[in-house]
DNA sequence: ACAATGCGTGAGTTTTACTCACACTATAAA
DNA sequence: TTTATAGTGTGAGTAAAACTCACGCATTGT
């Protein structure tokens, strides 16, 4: 029925080489290397018996008869995206995506944040749930769970989000009286109780000698942020969980002595391949947020 | 770029199944097994996370968001199909294709055939060639050959065309002065000097003996076929390769005696994955000529 | 002069696609 | 009613495709 219907993964790797001009940047986009780009697009040459680009020393130039190529394949990836988009965008086939993340993250950032989804996806309904235990996909009904660990996840896809930048913080009113790193000794130390040996592993880090028993413990990041706002004392928070407070000024950095910790946060999903759409979709509009902490 | 474009390996699967409304033809069409396709669709419902299809008994039926799903993802597979097209139909990316043939295939059904196959490939230059010797492609700088062999041969795609369903022929007068299989007697019998068993197997294989010593041989099929038009004798051949003297009737088949050889027609191609499209059309335009006899 | 950038490629690995063989079940035929 | 048949689903195993890795090469920029 389609008697020249060319393998349709090189296609799509072409399109992309061809639209950025670069098997490097095409692979980037494409979450592949640049040698898996190079020999699909040798693969579509060699089918075709045409010669798509012209290897120049160190850059990709189209030849002119890939360009009206290019522009119809395009036109028909395009094609297959917005029909796919559109039937999903039907009433009638909207689906649900249950989503279980760390409690901060939740709290400060997740939450402000999830109207931008559902404005890009109104056929998509959120189940959003708090959590920090073991994810067992097999167990438990999510798509999607974000957490945090020193190690790789298994048993499940995972894609990194970030490591985790922790940074001192405290109100600008507590900072004024601060002139050096040992003046914390004079504050309150805000405590993760999860995570009791931050502090010291902080100080050991950045060669300074914690004095003072004068703690506070809390559960989780995002009281620990708000205590800090209202100068209960100084703590130690992941950039990304009090970027809104930096921002605002609620918080500052009253010296820049953050350490990168063990921990680094994933996003897991359960085994499947391809992904389902709905996950990709929220992957793809929640890995841009992460991009500037990566 | 396309965030919601999927698997597209599984949109063709589902192309072809719902253009069929069968699993089973489309497979045919796509040469693969009906389970591939099944497990294809499956895995582009699961990404979707919309179901395609009803799975009836013993039928399927498109949903009704399939429907127009359809028609869009055909219009950009046509897309892709003419604009392929177009793209090697450019003058000046006219392409050759070297093409080694048995002599007598070729003499008796490949040349009076390749016009067609210029009139529908205008840019393809076919360089044709005759042979029966053992092909090395990394020997001969040939695209396609085809071959006759008493097994599948090794070392290169191998397409199997037809098995050989021999013939007793002679001319009309010729057929007039015999009443019985055992006439053949007294006929000279033609002989082809590369097989000379052959009639011999014939005769053990129906039941009858040969008594006579009166045998011409030649070189190829196409010397027989020749002589048996003009009354020499008769002949065992191949019914591809007298079908057209068969069919205007200087040749007829005085005793459906025939008998399947142990050697089968195969069409072989250098390894490689895809086939180059050239090559592809080549097959496509061959393939339906050889179906009658398959 | 030297590091950095970008592409090509062979060997080896991972992932995807496919086959095979069988199960299931509604129609059609006996 | 029984039996054959046709079409689809599926688990296990295999074949093929795609990708990674590590390196080579040549050019650009500092």
């Amino acid at each position: 029925m389609y008697p020249n219907l060319p393998p349709l993964n090189a296609m799509r790797a072409f399109e992309s080489a061809a639209r950025n001009v670069s098997f490097t940047l095409a692979a980037k986009e494409l979450f592949v290397t640049h040698g898996a780009v190079s020999k699909q697009v040798k693969i579509l040459e060699q089918y075709l018996g045409v010669n798509l680009f012209i290897r120049q020393h160190r850059k990709l130039v189209l030849t002119e008869e890939a360009k009206p190529y290019l522009a119809k394949v395009q036109s028909a990836l395009q094609t297959i995206n917005s029909a796919t988009q559109e039937l999903i965008s039907q009433p009638q086939l909207a689906q649900r995506i249950a989503i279980n993340v760390l409690p901060s993250l939740t709290i400060n950032w997740l939450i402000p944040s999830l109207e931008s989804f559902k404005l890009s996806n109104p056929n998509l309904f959120v189940d959003l749930s708090i959590g920090d235990f073991a994810i067992d996909f097999s167990q438990h009904q999510y798509d999607i769970a974000i957490r945090s660990a020193t190690k790789k996840p298994q048993g499940c896809n995972v894609l990194k989000l970030m490591d985790e930048d922790l940074c001192l913080v405290c109100s600008p009113q507590l900072a004024k009286k601060m002139t050096s790193l040992q003046d914390i000794n004079k504050m309150t130390l805000l405590e993760h109780t999860s995570r009791p040996g931050l502090w010291r592993f902080w100080a050991d880090d950045i060669g300074i000698t914690i004095t003072t028993d004068n703690k506070f413990g809390m559960e989780h990041f995002y009281m620990l942020s708000q205590a800090a706002v209202s100068s209960m004392g100084v703590a130690l928070i992941p950039r990304f969980f009090v970027s809104q407070q930096l921002a605002d000024g609620s918080l500052v950095i009253p010296f820049s002595a953050g350490f990168v910790s063990p921990y680094s946060y994933y996003l897991l999903t359960p085994t499947a391949s391809p992904l389902p759409l709905k996950v990709q979709s929220f992957i793809d509009w929640l890995l841009p947020l992460f991009a500037p902490y990566r």
